[in-house]
DNA sequence: TTTAAATAGGATAAATTTGTCCGAAATAAA
DNA sequence: TTTATTTCGGACAAATTTATCCTATTTAAA
């Protein structure tokens, strides 16, 4: 569905943003620890997303990345799917033609663009501070 | 969301199916062309389709790919999927767990199960002979 | 039986995604 | 100002997916 670069960015901005909350900034190294990812491969894409502006780093001794507290429930899903994987899952084909097209559908066309709405919906009403909380309170997890 | 072998295998298996309406078997490369999809390539995923007896060949002069007409209504799209990229795309955590558990739950696995699920059900209840009835008749298109 | 036409299958190559390594730049504290 | 710590960024490497090529095998017709 979404790319290793992108689970593991969603994660990652999860944890930092759980960590945040408690005004603690987070390394590339504690993070891939604590979500079970690539440390380096997890800096680039903490990369990405800081060009995106999703999350925040401080460079330099007693640096890291956070978010600002305030920012957390309005980043939603769908902007960090977007910043690493791009627009495709939103509007590509689901047989792999080049558009996808009301005008010249492919045959599964109009049952997949109701998947897809779904998912872009869920996407779109999802915020970082709902699935941040259900970490803290133990509800859900980041690893294994 | 599916992979090319996956896009390829569908559109394909939609191509032979309408052809077998019409008592016609095909060949690797005419189906490529028609799918406009790599020859070789394609080729290949035809051959894992015949290993799970989704289509059937056809060896030496005059053979070719077809479908049994009788079979072409009882071929759900999931199991085309299945035999190509496995079932990882309706039981793989979508945030890249190692396993996806109800137990042990990722951030968004309630939100996400009810999207696989959908794309499930849908794959499940979509069969090969309305795919193809709709190519036959100019509804829908296999390639550009 | 020979021949032509077709799929089967292995080896290999190209492209993309995933992942690593290391030095440069920035920053706070000593 | 120096030093220790940290992110940034480029080059590189490994793994996977996508794609090509060539030969073997099968089969129907001549
Ligand atoms: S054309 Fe294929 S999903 Fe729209
Ligand atoms: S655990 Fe992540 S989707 Fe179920």
């Amino acid at each position: 569905m979404f790319s290793k670069a992108c689970e593991y960015g969603i994660r990652a901005s999860i944890f930092i943003a759980k960590n945040s909350y408690d005004g603690k900034r987070v390394s590339p190294k504690k993070i891939s620890e604590e979500i079970n990812s690539p440390q380096a491969f997890t800096a680039k894409i903490l990369q990405v997303l800081v060009k995106h502006d999703i999350i925040k780093s401080v460079k330099g001794a007693y640096g890291g990345f956070e978010i600002d507290k305030k920012h957390i429930a309005t980043i939603k899903l769908s902007q960090i799917v977007e910043a690493i994987d791009g627009d495709n899952i939103y509007k590509s084909c689901g047989l792999g033609l080049k558009k996808c097209n009301d005008k010249h559908p492919c045959p599964v066309h109009d049952k997949f663009i109701s998947i897809r709405e779904g998912l872009k919906t869920m996407l779109e009403n999802t915020n970082l501070e709902e699935l941040a909380l259900d970490i803290k309170t133990g509800v859900s997890f980041l690893k294994t």
